[in-house]
DNA sequence: GTTATTGACTAATACCTTTAGTCAACTCAG
DNA sequence: CTGAGTTGACTAAAGGTATTAGTCAATAAC
């Protein structure tokens, strides 16, 4: 019965993955994924570094999956309808994947590849100022506040902050919005001076 | 060597929130506020029903901090005056006491003592729109969307999200100014109407 | 087919939380 | 001021966690 199973890095970050997304990310051990993949905890680590690394795999992965979402969802579209897109894109992958959304948003500082699949997630956002015509310091106040105003809606939501009276789509259409006259407003004070 | 030592729930208290001050909530173990207490781990149950709790009671005394300040800087201002000083706070706050302001943000269904005191830290968010003019449902989706931005601007600050090249403090003045005109232009539009 | 490598295993260490049971030291009634 | 009751520390122990070291069979490579 001992033998060798199929196992890999990426086998057990699959199993990893669907424990972060049933149980949530505190439900995380080696223990947990080995009894996932009928193996012994210490087998694990002939794939996996530590705890900590195999987190960080799950990590990057579900950055990787935001960011081709996000691109997808910037596709073909610019301006105001990029905004809406992307903004919707976010709050979905987080409400659906909540636990693996907070795993993407932690810094890991010195990890470069993690970093770059950060960047590349970015990216649709800052695109949606390329329709806007916004000089640079004010482009990456409005990037900034972008990010932070989503993040913050989705986690809140997600979190159970917000109180039930008030239907939370609504909130969310009035908040991007509001975003995007903001972004018109900001641009055309640019352009005139 | 033994006898009786000053402990109390309170004590049990400070002491965890220093080592999740010092070291961050995952730091956070009975064994860690034993040893900073002098005592041995089951000796805590005395003052404590389990780690969980205690990390709950931490969390209690932090948004009853967090609602005192917020309250402190609403006194006696109004409208643009109270958003911006409300603003502040919380980030300072959430810059200098990151780890207990994260604590505080996670609902915890069916505790009402903490229901109570979050409620009571939001109070000062919410007078700022009574300065505004905003209809019920208007002032609930701006009230949402203060918090989801404020919220998500401290977080990516905590955590490291924002690239070094522009100044945060900047960014963050400009984004309480544009959630300033937005609730302003929303309170004219809700006033024409 | 023999060899080298890989990938599972068992054993052991060192934490962690939590429960049970013990006993000394305080408190307070008489 | 003394003895009963309560409080709050302790030790012992069970069960969960990560991690390291060492072993050995099965696969892969030649």
């Amino acid at each position: 019965m001992t033998g060798r199973r199929g196992l890999s890095r990426s086998a057990v970050v699959d199993a990893a993955t669907e424990i972060v997304e049933s149980d949530g990310a505190s439900a995380l051990t080696l223990s947990a994924v080995a009894r996932e993949l009928g193996v012994k905890p210490p087998s694990l680590y002939n794939h996996v570094d530590s705890l900590e690394q195999l987190r960080r795999d799950v990590a990057l992965r579900a950055v990787g999956d935001l960011g081709d979402r996000l691109g997808a969802a910037a596709m073909g579209r610019a301006g105001r309808d990029a905004l809406v897109a992307i903004a919707d894109e976010v709050r979905t992958y987080a409400t659906e994947h909540y636990d693996l959304y907070e795993l993407t948003v932690r810094a890991r500082p010195g990890d470069d590849e993690f970093a770059r699949a950060s960047l590349r997630a970015v990216q649709p956002l800052l695109a949606v100022f390329h329709g806007y015509d916004l000089d640079g310091v004010e482009a990456i106040h409005a990037a900034r506040s972008l990010r932070a105003t989503l993040h913050g809606f989705v986690t809140l939501e997600a979190v159970g902050g917000f109180g039930l009276d008030v239907d939370v789509d609504e909130s969310f259409t009035w908040l991007v919005e509001r975003l995007a006259e903001t972004f018109e407003a900001s641009a055309a004070r640019s352009a005139g001076r």
